[in-house]
DNA sequence: GTCTATATATTGATAGAC
DNA sequence: GTCTATCAATATATAGAC
């Protein structure tokens, strides 16, 4: 892991929030150095290609899922289902914070680059590897409001398909109601399954 | 609507079978042009710009959804609810049949164009809202199945938010698994939600 | 309506001085 | 490690003959 300040850092900081917002192909690397402050060769004497700067930048999501996805909500959210719930929330507020240019930034990048940059496929499908692992861990806490034998890691990888899938449709609409509205399919799929928490509550949360 | 043959309609072609599986932005006209056989300016004389191209091919994406997706699964599954996983399987088969470089044609071009291009992003909502409105009318057909007062748009935007997260997950890690699973996921929220079918069922199918 | 030829702009990337 | 200058390739798009 590398200082945050410094060039480099400054040119992945830039191209992350372009990327998440336009694309990765609609981003040229001329606007990525121009948001960074930094000349051409600069760019080009940290980074050997775009592709390479795509895989930092996938990286870098990676890093960022823990200390701004999932820790804050650890820290605040007591109750573990609730928790999931809090980091839907998380991209809710993405969502409409950046008038819906941006959603998740991860789904965003492996949408556009599966096939043509492996290694930074390989770094994203590692991401989503931990987003499923760290929400099956909160189910996990609160496994017994669920029915016996419940695939806890299929559950878990059903809360980021929708999430996916939900801020990919209220993206293009331009409207937050797909997404609510799928939150509150997944919510009700939950109480199904038997879990009875609510907002407030948190019966059996945090005891970690 | 224009007839099948003829120029205008092989670049259309052409173009969308790239579009879906490279991405818009990854296409270049040249690659379009050389795949449907036509001459640069001859391109040109067809289509005003490449974004025109986008609308063109998004408003295939629109009647084909009628034609290849819906129509052939009402005719050949007579139960309701299971034209709705008929159609979902239909996506597994593109994932599979294309190595999943493919999902949901409309989807990836959503996830890439949204607000570069608002022509075309107007004529992908339009099919999500006809795609969501296909799924509504099957559940309606068998609503006696779910909860009183449920909400059938907002289940079949759930079942297209499934898809596309599934689709677009699945497309990332090159496993049909988390495809699977979602689908699973879905069926189970449907068993939960009260409905009793089954693959060989259909209690109450095709009265229509 | 299709062809050849070409324009123009932008892209990703390099060379070499300081 | 940063600068100026520049490359070669690719991109979208146009002109004008037939």
């Amino acid at each position: 892991m590398r200082r945050r300040t410094g060039t480099r850092e400054k040119i992945i900081d830039a191209a992350m929030r372009l990327f998440y917002k336009q694309g990765f192909h609609a981003t040229a690397v001329v606007e990525v150095r121009e948001a960074a402050g930094v000349t051409n060769s600069g760019f080009f004497y940290y980074f050997n290609s775009k592709a390479d700067l795509g895989c930092a930048v996938a990286r870098r999501y990676l890093e960022l899922l823990r200390s701004q996805v999932f820790l804050p909500v650890s820290r605040s959210v007591e109750d573990p289902v609730e928790r999931v719930f809090a980091v839907l929330d998380g991209y809710r507020g993405i969502l409409v914070n950046n008038d819906f240019s941006a959603g998740c930034p991860m789904g965003r990048m492996a949408a556009e680059i599966s096939e043509a940059n492996p290694a930074a496929v390989g770094v994203l499908n590692d991401a989503f590897r931990v987003w499923i692992n760290e929400v099956k861990g909160w189910l996990r806490e609160a496994e017994d409001r669920f029915p016996e034998g419940t695939n806890l890691a299929k559950l878990a990888m059903f809360v980021l398909v929708t999430m996916e899938g939900a801020v990919m449709l209220a993206r293009s609409v331009r409207r937050i109601e797909p997404y609510d509205e799928s939150v509150a399919e997944l919510r009700r799929y939950f109480e199904l399954l038997g879990d009875k928490t609510r907002r407030t509550q948190g019966k059996r949360g945090g005891e970690k």
